[in-house]
DNA sequence: TGAGAGTATATA
DNA sequence: ATATACTCTCAC
């Protein structure tokens, strides 16, 4: 690829103009640009980063101009070059504007995925045009001929798909058929069995939306009223005078980890969207889950502030595009959206403000597999913009990070409001109990005071899995290997991979024993439990099984705020649907639950998430109280969170991280191999390693001479572990294979990676993924 | 033997 | 990604 910025400005006035080339990076799985020829016509409009319609295949795509030369690449023979087509015109259709340009280069050379998958990023989603296709229709013949006995099998088969099909079948869909199909059709079109109509493909047919329309505008109704007016108040001598203000108010590229409470934090994001706005400049909000970004949408909206836009995944295309429209016209103050946000094209971005950062949400699942606090971290940089990462409990890469290159602002751990807790060791409990005493204890007590309580359970489903008391066989989902998950009332067998349910066997099926042991506890399993020992309360259960459309979830919300719910019970769900009132009362059964997780994050989240149980009960001085039952009470994870004692986690965690070589110590990239052949994909894998061994080798030496003696020749800079099988090594009947490559230096582990992809690009029998920095590990 | 499914391959 | 060329399998 030429570097774009040795791109030379086309010739203006010679008769006799050397060919002129352009390279384009297409939205195709292909790193590499492909050259064009440019036309006489477009010599002058052509630029790098405009959008163009070029011949590619045997179709037409669209795509990106990256570079401009007048030299034909040595290796394709001119003949072979094809022509653009045309220009893309159009207000967010032509070029890319210098920003938008640069993230979406940012994305592709951090992430390492293809520059051309990564333009539909920062550019609004695409009117499907209306597009006319033509559908096959059944007549009135048609329907008749079916009835004859003798109708040919081939004929009588498309003719009862037409059938089945009103509204009729697409051209294309019959042609994919074959030759066959094809020849029966043109048979029965002639003689008047089914006629081919065109007509408006429905995609593209989503209703205009204005942008003054419920979806962008908010939804108001599904908020409680009381959760707004809890944010509304003024906290007194916040961190917003003690160092926000000043920084938003001299403006530029300013790191931030705002290390604090919920209310806090949302205290200093209005008055900084309220300070920006009369500077004329705008905040950018991202935060990882719809319904977080639903709150702070009506807490902005509703304090006085500018006009917010709200951008959301659950948006149809219609409505993106107009909350796109407005965003570049600039008439507001402050956008907030959840990942993809981050690349909402305002003008005079003043602030990009990422709430709840350690969310794993803001890392994008699929290619290109962009962090969006990192995407966020870049562009405040580019574009001079004040960063702040807020949490009540960040990642330790961004406590760190913001360490060396920015500034920390934190409520100190004495000032933030617990419970009073108790911590019950699981150890000295019957082991056939899921609630203790003092747990009981502690419900009972809020029930009495009417007070509200939460039950914490980070679980899903009745028990954790099926176990064999005979052989001690787990029962797994046949298609991903992967211990599936019971529910009782539904009295089915759930994976939680790739959502295949089944009934349950009634023996085990390695050994024909008929002891089958339900092993953990789920939430389900809990609520049972309850309402066994409290018949008469009101109870609610808050998981994606139980409220999986946020409607119901939202329903469990009010009525908690109304005081309708004497108990609820919830997963991870209970942070991130809307806003909890404090209640008197907060249990969590088991705290030590996600530290089995085979993932170097899990102490981090088990810490994360124990902190917002607890802060989801009213301060101890307000009467609230917590238990905790654990196995583990002295982890650096339960012992910092019940001891509220946030540093002593930080320094403990990053020693662990240090001694293991993992984020932030040091950094990761991913790479999988799936394929439906097991023996396959482990060769694949096998082979990229070998291919990774000797880049990294090379690029050492390399690297070396150019340091000269400075770094001892260890050749430990980059290191690459695996093939081995990934933590759930069979997914939809697919083998999964994972190669790690860690490295303290960032930069040479991408090139490492960088120089094997172009073998990755063509590869059989197998698909390849590369994830920079992953979160997910499964 | 040919239809149909599945898989390899190039795309400028 | 996607269309096309090519290979393999299975029923006739």
């Amino acid at each position: 690829m030429r570097d774009v910025d040795s791109a030379s400005p086309p010739p203006l006035d010679q008769c006799s103009q050397p060919p002129l080339y352009a390279d384009v990076v297409v939205p195709r799985r292909i790193s590499r640009p492909f050259t064009y020829l440019v036309p006489d016509r477009m010599r002058e409009r052509l630029t790098v980063g405009q959008r163009v319609v070029a011949p590619f295949g045997a179709g037409i795509v669209e795509g990106l101009v990256v570079g401009v030369t007048t030299q034909c690449p040595a290796r394709l023979k001119p003949n072979r070059v094809k022509e653009l087509h045309d220009l893309l015109i159009g207000q967010d259709q032509g070029a890319l504007s210098p920003a938008q340009f640069g993230l979406c280069r940012f994305v592709a050379t951090e992430y390492l995925a293809p520059w051309g998958q990564c333009v539909r990023l920062v550019i609004p989603p695409q009117s499907k045009r209306r597009r006319t296709v033509s559908v096959y229709l059944l007549t009135e013949e048609g329907k008749a001929a079916l009835r004859d006995e003798a109708l040919d099998r081939a004929q009588r088969r498309i003719l009862m798909e037409v059938l089945r099909h009103p509204n009729g079948v697409r051209e294309t869909t019959l042609h994919k058929r074959g030759p066959a199909t094809i020849d029966a059709l043109v048979a029965m079109d002639r003689k008047g069995w089914v006629t081919k109509h065109e007509v408006t493909s429905r995609r593209g047919q989503g209703h205009p939306v204005s942008p003054t329309s419920k979806k962008t505008q908010g939804p108001e109704a599904e908020l409680a009223p009381q959760s707004l007016e809890w944010t509304q108040h003024a906290l007194p001598d916040s961190l917003w005078r003690n160092g926000l203000a000043e920084v938003i108010e001299t403006g530029g590229f300013a790191p931030i980890l705002l290390h604090a409470p919920l209310e806090h934090r949302l205290d200093c994001l209005r008055r900084a969207v309220v300070s920006l706005a009369a500077k004329q400049t705008a905040a950018l909000v991202v935060t990882g889950e719809t319904e977080r970004a639903k709150l702070l949408y009506h807490i902005l909206a509703k304090s006085g502030g500018p006009p917010a836009v709200f951008l959301h995944g659950g948006l149809s295309d219609a409505e993106r595009r107009a909350a796109w429209r407005t965003i570049q016209q600039g008439e507001f103050g402050v956008v907030i959206g959840t990942r993809s946000a981050v690349f909402a094209p305002l003008p005079r971005l003043g602030l990009i403000w990422v709430e709840g950062e350690e969310d794993p949400s803001l890392k994008e699942e699929q290619t290109p597999h962009y962090h969006a606090r990192d995407v966020g971290w870049w562009r405040a940089r580019q574009e001079q913009a004040v960063l702040v990462l807020a949490s009540s409990h960040p990642s330790i890469e961004t406590v760190m990070r913001v360490r060396d290159e920015g500034l920390v602002l934190e409520l100190p751990d004495d000032r933030w409001e617990y419970p009073a807790v108790t911590v019950v060791n699981l150890r000295d409990a019957p082991r056939d109990r899921l609630l203790t005493t003092p747990m009981v204890r502690g419900i009972e007590d809020s029930l009495r005071q009417e007070a509200g309580a939460v039950l914490f359970l980070n679980r899903k489903g009745y028990g954790g899995a099926l176990v064999c008391r005979d052989c001690g066989t787990v029962v797994q989902c046949p298609r991903c290997s992967v211990a599936a998950t019971y529910y009782r009332r539904a009295a089915y067998l759930l994976c939680h991979y790739c959502g295949q349910r089944r009934s349950p066997p009634e023996t085990c099926l390695v050994c024909a024993a008929s002891r089958l042991d339900l092993v953990g506890f789920g939430t389900e399993r809990l609520e049972e439990e309850i309402r066994r020992l409290f018949p008469r309360i009101r109870v609610a259960r808050l998981d994606r099984e139980e409220a999986p459309a946020a409607q119901r979830s939202a329903a469990i919300v009010r009525l908690l705020w109304a005081g309708e719910l004497d108990l609820v019970i919830g997963t991870q769900m209970l942070f991130q649907r809307g806003l909890l009132p404090k209640v008197g009362f907060v249990g969590v059964p088991h705290a030590d639950g996600g530290l089995q997780v085979p993932d170097f994050r899990s102490a981090e989240r088990t810490y994360g998430g124990l902190l917002d149980a607890l802060l989801l009960a009213r301060p101890a001085a307000c009467g609230g109280r917590a238990v905790i039952q654990t196995a583990l009470a002295s982890h650096h994870a339960i012992a910092a969170a019940i001891g509220s004692d946030s540093q002593r986690f930080y320094q403990s965690e990053a020693a662990v991280r240090e001694i293991l070589g993992y984020p932030p110590a040091m950094h990761l990239i991913r790479l999988s191999v799936t394929g439906k052949d097991a023996a396959i994909a482990e060769r694949a894998a096998s082979g990229w390693h070998s291919l990774l061994q000797e880049a990294a080798a090379g690029g050492s030496a390399r690297d070396r001479e150019h340091a000269g003696a400075l770094r001892p020749a260890d050749g430990k800079e980059i290191e690459v572990l695996g093939p081995a099988p990934a933590p759930v090594p069979r997914v939809r009947g697919r083998y999964v294979w994972h190669l790690l490559v860690k490295s303290r230096r960032r930069e040479l582990a991408l090139q490492t990676v960088r120089t094997t992809l172009e073998w990755r690009e063509r590869l059989p029998g197998v698909r390849l993924d590369v994830d920079v920095d992953p979160i997910q590990f499964t």
